[in-house]
DNA sequence: AAGGGATGGTACCGATCGGTAACATCGGTA
DNA sequence: TACCGATGTTACCGATCGGTACCATCCCTT
């Protein structure tokens, strides 16, 4: 049962529920009706507050790319002027994110799969949010002065995509310390590819706090 | 119009227009109509054919994943002795594919996120097939010496999958040039620390044939 | 020519789904 | 108390979809 304390408004708690049901059945896999039951409420209000289930979908993606936005921005104050930081503590985030995803992998990247219409709402959200995180990622390695700044974003970019579509395939808790360890590398070669083996158990975290 | 000429058996005629008509508009996008009307046939002989939807998509899979296996093993025939060969010949071909799937991605990938269901018959062959996949890079790693083969063959999976999953939001050449690029790098210095960045329009292809 | 297996055509069923209409109810405010 | 906006309830519509029954063909073999 899936349920959410009445007390909040019935927009949060369909918003909510819609979170939890579209992460575990797929997009497709769940209805309205059963979203609105399941939030406690009925498919009428749940129309007042959405003018269609694409709209409603769209709100939700959304509400994802908000949150990963404010960690973008709570990272970046947290480190203020260390890209290295940077990126490693979102590689950090990431990682430890896999934990809830399991069994069904990215929601966005589910999402992308499950719209194959290229003019839907979410859509668009979703499309402008990866190139949007992948500048980011861009901006970051130039800063850091990486000797090729391009070629190690994608990299980056790589490594935390394939790491993500690879937890169901791959324990979690293997490809959440691969990942980490890749990045370690990457970031103390400073960006000059390659990778490497660093010895069994080497450190987590290395802030390298550069002046 | 998507017809296949009726020269074919109606079986393969369905599952090549499943294969088309799967990839662009997903799995749950087209109806077995559609694709039997597609096939210059009807819903009864797909019925004769396949013994449900479901059972249409996991053979779908399967030809997917046994033609990936014809590819394996034709490059570890062409490269007898070579891991390291073999390793970048797959990244290759991994990166010459991305052509093909820059509207809608990895099918395989596509297909994992339309079936939310873990007991579905397609889950089983694509889990399968991920699994042996990945295993065989390990292997790789493992005979081409590298200094930590688990973590390699890894970071080989993520860039891999990673590249695949970018290939939409980034442009497709540059995903393929870069990721040939990170492979280049990762295998010259043998899994082992940080190289220099190899330089711009560095040679794609290093056979690095060694005895 | 006769037979039979494979195929094509059509119509249909039951279930589900997105979306809407019409009305009842409740809670706060003036 | 009277009112009004937001919410709950029920029933329904039209469309789509997976799957099946029934029968007409067609082609190959004997």
């Amino acid at each position: 049962m899936t349920t959410t304390q009445p007390t909040q408004p019935p927009r949060q708690r369909i918003l909510a529920v819609a979170d939890d049901l579209f992460r575990r059945h797929g997009i497709r896999g769940v209805g309205v009706e059963a979203i609105a039951e399941a939030a406690g409420t009925n498919k009428m209000t749940l129309y007042r507050h959405f003018e269609s289930k694409d709209e409603l979908i769209a709100e939700w993606m959304r509400g994802i790319v908000a949150q990963k936005d404010r960690v973008w921005d709570e990272l970046m104050a947290q480190n203020p002027n260390n890209p290295t930081a940077q990126l490693v503590e979102w590689s950090r985030r990431t990682a430890d994110a896999f934990a809830q995803m399991e069994e069904r992998g990215s929601a966005i990247l589910n999402a992308l799969a499950e719209l194959p219409e290229a003019d839907h709402p979410a859509r668009k959200v979703i499309d402008e949010h990866r190139v949007r995180e992948h500048e980011r990622i861009l901006v970051l390695c130039r800063d850091a002065e990486f000797s090729d700044p391009e070629l190690t974003a994608d990299q980056f970019y790589f490594l935390l995509e394939g790491a993500k579509s690879c937890v169901r395939c791959i324990g979690l808790k293997r490809v959440g310390e691969h990942l980490m360890q890749l990045v370690d590398t990457m970031v103390a070669s400073r960006g000059n590819a390659g990778t490497s083996a660093p010895p069994r158990g080497s450190p987590r975290k290395r802030p390298s706090r550069r002046p």
